[in-house]
Order: C-alpha cells, then structure tokens, then sequence
DNA sequence: GGAATAGTGTCTGTAAGACACTATTTC
DNA sequence: GAAATAGTGTCTTACAGACACTATTCC
C-alpha cells in the first residue's frame, strides 16, 4: 500500500472516465412588464446557433469555484457582476448533451434590467428573452427546463423574502417592488402587506431622496450595507 | 466548419481538463434521541482510514443521473433505499480534494434507524454517528462543513413540512413524529400545532392499528400512498 | 378642484403558541 | 385510584388579506 503522498504524486486524473462538467446560469430581470431571462446564442457545436444559457467550462487555472465560473462567464456576456448569485442545482444524465454524460451546476441570478443593458444592447448573439416568449422555442440541451426550475425557485422565494429588490436599481420606491413581485409571482400582492413585511425586514432605509414616478412622490430606499436577505416565517398568498 | 454530426464524431471529452467528479450522500436518521449522520471508513486515498460521507465515483455506464450514483452508494452501504433522497448541492474547488479541482454534488437523504440497522450493524466500515460527537471528529475532505449545511436545510425544512416522518418506520405514533422533530430541532414543539398541521396536511391515515408505547395506547399512522410532500406556508417557531 | 398615485388605519381571517382539560391504559 | 401518556378544547397572539381612508403632486 502506498502512502497518501506517493498515491498522490503518481495520480492521473484522466485514468476513470469523466461526465462533461460545465456551468450554466439562469439571470433574471424584470423589463416592459415582464420577467426575462438572459440567453446567448451559441457559437460551438453542439447546438450551434441556438440559443442557451449562458455558461461554460470551468476554467481550472482561474476559477476557486464553480459560483467563480458562473460570475466569470456572466461578466463576459454581460459586463457586470449580478447583486444576486446562488446555486440553484446540478442536472446531471447521459442525454443531456450530445457529445455524452454531462452534468451541470446551475445558478441563479438577478441583476436590474439598466444595471447591464449598455453592453447588452451592443452585441446580437446575448439577449433578454420574455418568459412567456419562451414556450415556442427550441433551447440548447435541457435548458429549458432548468429555466422551468429556476423559475420555480424564483417565484417560491419571492413569497417568503424581498429577493425581488435585485431586480431592481440600488434606490427603488415600494411601487416598483410591488410591480416587479407581481410580474414575478404572475399574481396581485396586498400593497398594505408588502409595506408591513419591508418595514418589519429592517433591511432596507430611505435615501431621502423622492422619485417623481407618478402622480404623487414616492420614497426611495435602498438595502442597508451588510445586512443579508432574510426569509419570512409566513409565506404571501399566491393560491 | 463542420457540421455537428462532423463535430460529435471527432469530440474527445478528455481534450479539456475536467475537474474531478463525484457524488456524496448525506443521510440523517434519528436514533437513542440522538440526530445521527451515517459515515463510511474510507477505504482508499486520500484519508485512507478516515471517516466521511458515503459516495463516491459516477458510473457513466450504469448511472443515468447523480441521484441515480447517490442511491447506488448508498444501496452498498446500507442495504437499503433511503425513502426520501433530493439533491442537497454541489461543493467545489481545487482545494477541498488534495488529487486537485474537484466537484461534488451533494444528496441528503433520511431513513428509519431500524429500517437499515441489520445491514449497517455487521459490517465496521459504515457507522451512524451522533452529530454531537462529530466536532471533535476530524472528516475526510470538506465533509464536516457539508453535513453542517445539510443540518441547516433538514432544519428549515422541518420548520415547514412533515420531512421528519422519513426517520421513522411506516408506521408511526404522532408522539414518535414529535420527538424526532424535536431533535433535529434541538427544540420543543407544540403538540397541538404539530396534530393541527398533521391533520391539515392530508397526507398520513390512520392504519388501523394501536402501539402501546407509553400509558395509554397511541394510534399508528401511515403516509398515504402516491401523495407527496407538502409544504406549510408558516413555518414553526424555532427563535 | 380633479385625477392619479403614495401612503395609513383598521377590521377580518387563519393558523400557531400556550396550556388546561379529559381519556385510556398499566400498575 | 395513582401515574403516565394520548388526545381535545379553547383562548391568545401574530401577521396576512381586504379595503376604505387620507396625503401629496400635477394638471
């Protein structure tokens, strides 16, 4: 029996047979009414021309985890960083990708539609796509129904956080958090309720600035520095 | 260019470097009022002699996901299907696995202490192991702290949902059901909240039979066939 | 002032927390 | 009958739903 360190100098990685491992994220944002999600149009084979989820390799040099590849891939396509990134979870088969056993470990993200439209809107194989636009097209790999899962996740978080702030600028009015809930949960929330739970949160303050948004002005606020996103114990009704 | 059908025939999946893949198992059971985590002597390099999680290498051949790895894992070691299995997540970098870059996609899973005990007990590779003792335990890889984030979500989720019926056998007394939840919880519940949800959700009947556990007899319980898990849209008290 | 949006007051409904009560079984 | 556990009744509490009300701003 040899000892660790002499099984470890003589350790080949390529002997057992690998599954194809990448990465793939799943950015939300809230636009014209409606929750988008970024797609890119491939460049390689397999799928090449489809569009898919932005995502990768990892790169072993660089990368300290797989959430360092998805935030590096997503820079590439997007220019900036996401406020929220978190694993979602890892889909994994021999059918998934043509070229044989594949797995990959998906995140999930949301970023405001103006915090990354510059570089969006100068390039043609990255773009937003409605999700109710979603349905008739044909997506690379299975894709579309990691969407499905992520969409899920999604709108189960936003019954019982305020994850729905990301899509969002960094200074928002209440008004614009309630439609962005409702465009996620497809469904009217109680005005009175959001307030209660965004007040008893205590993560968020006001910047003392207004927005002339409507007709009366309206508060902005913004998350307070350092505080995390923490989960209600009561969930909003969705039926 | 060529075409894809060009591509997928000349692709060599061991062109790019892969990190290393495997899969673990986190599987609770409760036991002597103790929370348990069931751990295998590792039988190879690295921490030859050490103990960690059960699990192990995919079989591309045999396996058609990594849920499908997870149970075959688990199968070896305790003889037995855990009743309820999901993906917990995926840990990864190139420092938790000293052959190099590594990706591990995590399940946690449950199981009635008796339910597997036979198997578990002739062998002294695989053990149950109360979580208390477990800190001053040094585990192989980065094991401990996936336990710890397997606690965490075996926690929330007891919070809002039966799970907890899974450390039990078929047939159950509601003051089985309570203690098991109160030691994952390392907290006491209501009883009477616990019955109201029981009964809300559904998804138990009675079987018929009575268990003289205590003074009085208590009636025996089972899960319905075919329904699944709900989840509470509050969660329980836990401070 | 009217229209529109921002924000408040307050009543109702639902399910959890608390805990006293009754029921059954063994000794 | 005493002790112990099983199971019920019911009051309180917390917070979401519902919706009418007041406040501010623009025209």
């Amino acid at each position: 029996m040899p000892t660790e360190t002499e099984y470890l100098e003589n350790y080949d990685p390529r002997r057992f047979p690998s599954p194809i491992v990448t990465v793939d994220s799943v950015l939300f944002t809230v636009h014209g009414g409606q929750l988008c999600v970024l797609l890119a149009k491939r460049a390689n084979h397999p799928f090449l021309g489809r569009w898919g989820l932005p995502g990768g390799f990892i790169d072993l040099q660089r990368d300290d985890s797989t959430q360092a590849t998805a935030k590096r891939k997503l820079m590439e396509k997007t220019g900036v960083e996401p406020p929220y990134l978190a694993q979602l979870e890892s889909f994994s088969g021999p059918d998934r990708d043509p070229r044989g056993w594949s797995l990959t470990t998906v995140y999930f993200a949301l970023i405001a539609h103006a915090d990354c439209q510059p570089h969006i809107a100068a390039v043609d194989d990255v773009a937003w796509r409605p999700l109710g636009a979603l349905q008739a097209e044909q997506l690379a790999f299975d894709h579309q129904r990691i969407i499905a899962v992520a969409l899920q996740r999604l709108r189960q978080k936003t019954t019982y956080s305020m994850l729905p702030v990301y899509c969002l600028p960094a200074a928002f009015t209440l008004a614009q958090l309630q439609e962005v809930i409702e465009i996620i949960l497809a469904h009217p929330v109680q005005r009175k309720s959001l307030m209660r739970r965004f007040e008893a949160s205590e993560m968020f303050e006001e910047t003392g600035e207004m927005a002339a948004t409507g007709a009366r002005k309206a508060r902005l606020y913004r998350k307070k520095a350092g505080v995390d996103m923490i989960n209600f114990s009561r969930n909003l009704m969705v039926d």
